[in-house]
DNA sequence: GCCAACGTTGGC
DNA sequence: GCCAACGTTGGC
């Protein structure tokens, strides 16, 4: 079981989203690095929820990785602003998961809380100008950050 | 609103 | 294949 750390602005779509929702297709990602991410993810795999582009920054909740090797359907919408003209249903280039609600976190784990804990080699998201939207966690530090939700 | 980081595009 | 220009992300 992998864990990992996804990005979201909560104004586009938030940890309240999801729980209203229980369920969402994670569109939208258009990094290459992040997408190879999204695509070695497994269901079962459990996932970071952070809040990024806010006030306060950090990780606000758990999902869970319910399918992977989903084609992003907004890369064949062409009103949408992620349709890629280059991109067709035979051969898709972006490819995405659904994830499910598992929790909202009582407290939010911020960004000044892990960057006081993590290192950037040890949690990507506390590299200054890192701008990754799906990073791994290893899982010892996943369980690190676990505890940091219980210690709160 | 600013700007550092960095990925992408396109001319050569 | 190089690299300058440009666009986007995301913290501050």
């Amino acid at each position: 079981m992998n864990y990992w750390l996804m990005k979201s602005e909560p104004d586009v779509y938030g940890i309240a989203d999801l729980r209203r929702d229980r369920q969402t297709i994670w569109d939208g990602v258009r990094n290459y690095q992040a997408r190879n991410f999204l695509r070695s993810m497994q269901p079962g795999d459990l996932a970071f929820f952070y809040h990024s582009n806010a006030a306060p920054l950090g990780i606000t909740g758990v999902m869970r990785i319910v399918e992977s090797g989903i084609a992003d359907p907004t890369q064949f919408d062409s009103t949408s602003n992620y349709y890629d003209v280059k991109s067709t249903k035979e051969s898709p280039r972006w490819q995405t998961v659904c994830v499910e609600f598992v929790e909202e976190l009582p407290h939010l784990v911020s960004l000044d809380t892990l960057r006081s804990q993590f290192s950037p080699d040890e949690l990507l998201v506390v590299k200054p100008g890192n701008r990754l939207s799906v990073i791994p966690v290893a899982p010892a530090i996943a369980q690190r950050i676990l505890t940091l939700v219980t210690a709160t």
